[in-house]
DNA sequence: TAATATAGTCTACACTTGTAGTCAAACGAG
DNA sequence: CTCGTTTGACTACAAGTGTAGACTATATTA
């Protein structure tokens, strides 16, 4: 998979359908996304377009038909928002994961259960050497 | 304070340094700012009105001068930080914050000090009973 | 006082984003 | 085979951003 693009608020709605539902045609795109949102087809169509050009998703020509193609992510969910996260961090928190953590987790409503899952993962990495001072 | 406004990433780096030195002139802000980035003064000072316009940040007359002014922030880094971490979750985990914590914690290089420092709040928000079963 | 450096206001311009219209080729209905 | 529908391509346009030039009023300095 090559590396994450830029993808914007409108498109990572696009993204999520064709993450979530595989290879997909415009038509089955649009349907999804005119269900959940005030999109217009056009609308869909022109962020899909987008996308295409940014390659975050590959249009295969479908057989059979001549004219219609099948959408397919190009990049993975967990690639975008690694990116995502960057971004945010080192425009907000100057890059600093454990502040934004802190900040997150204060404003955060979390459950019993999630704050379980949390401080399991929290022992886990804390087992297999927090990272911060291995080898540079 | 009044309500955080959408902040783009330059405008960031000038509220930073609005937030942590005080209230600055405009020449202070576009020294600080020419050390750490490539920006022509005039970028700053537009940068600086932008925010002006947005109410970010507040320009108060200097007594003395008749001409010029001293900026101020006029929301708070915690209001502007919780907008951008709303923004950031609903575009990328669709609002959900354990599953960003998760993905935050999977690919942060924490020390055990951060560690020990997360897991101390996640013991502290679970005695104040993990918000989400409480009354709605 | 005249020249200059500064601060603030207006204007500019290309690129992205949200939101869509138009058009042409091709497919399916009748 | 002709007509409408669907798909994709090109076009549009306003708001926001990154990046900055020009102009103006003022303050400072020689």
């Amino acid at each position: 998979m090559p590396k994450a693009p830029q993808i914007s608020d409108a498109e990572w709605e696009v993204m999520k359908s064709v993450w979530d539902h595989g290879p997909l045609t415009a038509g089955e795109v649009v349907n999804r996304l005119e269900a959940q949102t005030r999109w217009r087809p056009r609308t869909i169509k022109t962020l899909l377009a987008r996308l295409v050009r940014k390659g975050a998703v590959k249009a295969e020509p479908l057989e059979g038909a001549a004219r219609a193609f099948q959408y397919r992510a190009a990049v993975t969910r967990e690639a975008c928002a690694r990116l995502e996260s960057r971004t945010f961090l080192s425009r907000v928190f100057d890059g600093d994961v454990a502040p934004a953590l802190l900040h997150l987790l204060k404003t955060a409503d979390l459950s019993p259960a999630e704050i379980d899952q949390l401080k399991r993962i929290l022992d886990d990495s804390a087992r297999h050497g927090g990272g911060k001072e291995r080898k540079p």
